[in-house]
DNA sequence: CCTATGCATTGATGTTCATCAAGAAATAAT
DNA sequence: ATTATTTCTTGATGAACATCAATGCATAGG
């Protein structure tokens, strides 16, 4: 578990690589993310302060995120095996299983406004501190139906 | 750790229930599913032999998911109380997170058809032990668009 | 055997969101 | 401060998929 600091825009993993580590987010802003066929960026997960941000890849295989840093950030690294070896905190995991259940539940079940309301109450700090755009790729809808559908919120208030 | 036998068409939970427990499959098939506020089903995932099928949520909070039997099944039955202090299978866990991962990513990046094929080539065997509904459902388009997509890609052969 | 129920398919139409293009506004760089 | 770059917005058009309705097929129960 070593303790790194990072600049704003740091590449941290990309897709493909082998060795894949844990990141526990300490200050600041992490983001995981996949580029699909088209060149299109899809982001998985951010990770504020207290995130563990992964690829859930199994140890030496190739992982599929891209991780870099939103802001400057300070976090702790650490293998896979390193983590398996000291026994990994199970209450933790398992709220990771629920945000990526509930993640899920949501992508199939909700139309984008409900995702972004959803999104607005669970992660309201995220949203200033990131571009809309990257909401809208989080959100899995492009920035110009992001745009309209916080207009149309707007105008009912 | 229990085993129990199940028929077909049991339930074993309810949203909302409490007392979610952890089911290992031995033979037969689950699924868990939620349903939407306009009463439409979307099922989670399925789980044939060997896999582990269970609610995220945390000990003694209300439940998401409903489970219930698409077979005659057998399955052993765990508390997540009794599961954490026995220490659970790390590895199950990771692939578990893996797998979720990659439905997440297939769900932000890939069309329907595309979903469609790579759920054939992952589940070739779940396909052919469920109704095409149920398919559709999981694949989160509906059993028409599902129909379609299979007539085009008879067609090309 | 006959009937009732659920399942799969097909066609017609509608909604939601993506794509493309252009311009305004904000942010960063020199 | 000025320019360059990114971000956000708005409009027009199109594609993907949903919805609604009707029909044929299979399967299960009586």
């Amino acid at each position: 578990m070593k303790k790194i600091n990072v600049k704003k825009g740091a590449v941290l993993q990309r897709k493909g690589d082998i060795s894949s580590k844990v990141y526990l987010v300490e200050s600041g802003l992490l983001r995981s993310y996949t580029i699909d066929d088209k060149g299109k960026e899809h982001i998985y997960m951010f990770g504020p302060e207290n995130w563990l941000v992964a690829d859930s890849c199994e140890p030496n295989t190739p992982c599929q995120l891209f991780i870099d840093a939103l802001e400057d950030t300070i976090i702790n690294v650490a293998t896979k095996e390193e983590l398996l070896k000291e026994g990994p905190d199970l209450t933790a995991l398992l709220r990771r299983l629920d945000t990526m259940q509930n993640r899920i539940i949501m992508l199939m079940s909700s139309n984008a406004k409900k995702r972004y309301e959803h999104f607005t109450k669970t992660y309201p700090n995220i949203i200033q501190r990131v571009p809309l755009k990257m909401v809208a790729s989080y959100l899995g809808i492009t920035p110009e139906a992001l745009s309209r559908i916080r207009n149309e919120l707007s105008k009912k208030k």
